[in-house]
DNA sequence: GCGTAAGGCTACCCGCCAGTAGGTAGGCGG
DNA sequence: CCGCCTACCTACTGGCGGGTAGCCTTACGC
């Protein structure tokens, strides 16, 4: 009308709270991951949510709460999808394949979620790490679980159960690996991710139940 | 004699400057392994090395240029004590398991330098990231190579050739995870670890290459 | 219409830290 | 004993970025 044509500019004004939260740990995410956590300024981070500075301290607190508050819920939702395609009457191998699937198909689409949860999460230290090794140690300990009970359902409990620990932790961290390794192979869907890692692990515990044992030839 | 026994502080002075590079490149790995490259302070790294700020710049330059020259160092470090235990006129599985047990040797010996090129490296992004992940893919072909070669050699190459460059980054990352394990078990010999490894995977890979394929049932 | 509370901003403060200016001290050739 | 070079230091600056004080503005109940 009388207005001056001046445009307004179009961000979108007065919004309710839980959007706004949402807008900033959306941001934060991002640009956590992308800088890391000393490096991420947030300047930056209000930038990108389209907010000003003040809103994330009122709204999330200081810098640390913002990193905590991204850390939970993207360990979160990490879980939740793993948990969403298990289901705990199938065998152990049908387990872990379906776990191992969720997992993939989780990191596609949440790459930033992936990449603040395992590569910055841990160089912080303190707390977040501590949050983030408690959540890894939990699927570490699934996974030896699987691996114990698939052991003495064969019969061979004793050896499977010494190394499972440590065996548990080289197979989550070869999961981990092999994620990263697709975040640059796009075209691999996650049921082939996930039928390589179980042709080469499951097999070896396979053969390892079984009693089979590899030693160095002299 | 007539000198005040006023303690001159007993901080060794004038040493050549090969010397003091070495005591400023120990200090800063130790530093930048606790705190990671931003919240490292050049001030705490001096002081550790016993040395005052200007003389970092004067010899090793930048905060940048100091941390590449830490990463160069440590990466170097880390192949040569792998090389130095491969023979490469070994058997595929032996050379893998030389490798894993120097490999793991050297984590047990110097875990500042493997935090450093495993945790802190990756989080700066630029060329440090692509150095270090230039290292790792080294390592990756390395053992993509054995596995190709383990698998032709045994005739079926085709198989194993597609999915080798995956498979070997699951590989890695599971020694690597296995690394950080180790860490806070400090009593498990690296044959021990580089055993599980290997019962682990190459059981698995055995498998494979005789032809057997997992899959889910139904 | 009018108080009032919640949404939102601009503009600032201040500590920390990378990087430097400019100086001192000890050895060595002459 | 004199110049000079190299080893080494104290003491500063400049800016970046976390955190805040204080103010404006829209919506809504009455």
């Amino acid at each position: 009308m009388s207005e001056e044509d001046q445009r307004p500019p179009e961000r979108a004004r007065r919004l309710p709270r839980a959007v706004r939260e949402r807008q900033i740990l959306d941001a934060a995410v991002q640009v956590f991951s992308r800088h890391g956590y000393h490096a991420a300024s947030m300047d930056e981070i209000s930038d990108v949510a389209g907010v000003s500075k003040p809103m994330i301290y009122t709204y999330l607190g200081s810098k640390e709460d913002l990193f905590g508050a991204c850390i939970r819920r993207e360990a979160t939702r990490l879980l939740e999808a793993i948990q969403a395609g298990v289901q705990p009457d199938l065998s152990p191998d049908m387990q872990l394949w379906h776990g191992l699937r969720s997992f993939y198909r989780f990191v596609a689409e949440y790459r930033e979620s992936w990449t603040v949860l395992h590569r910055q999460a841990l160089t912080v230290g303190g707390a977040f790490a501590a949050e983030v090794t408690d959540m890894r140690v939990r699927a570490i300990q699934l996974v030896a679980a699987l691996v114990v009970s698939a052991g003495t359902r064969k019969g061979v409990g004793e050896q499977a159960e010494f190394s499972g620990e440590g065996l548990s932790a080289a197979l989550v961290g070869a999961a981990e690996s092999l994620a990263d390794w697709a975040l640059d192979h796009p075209d691999i869907s996650d049921g082939v991710l996930a039928s390589w890692l179980m042709n080469l692990v499951w097999l070896g515990f396979n053969d390892l139940i079984e009693g089979a044992v590899w030693k160095p030839s002299e």
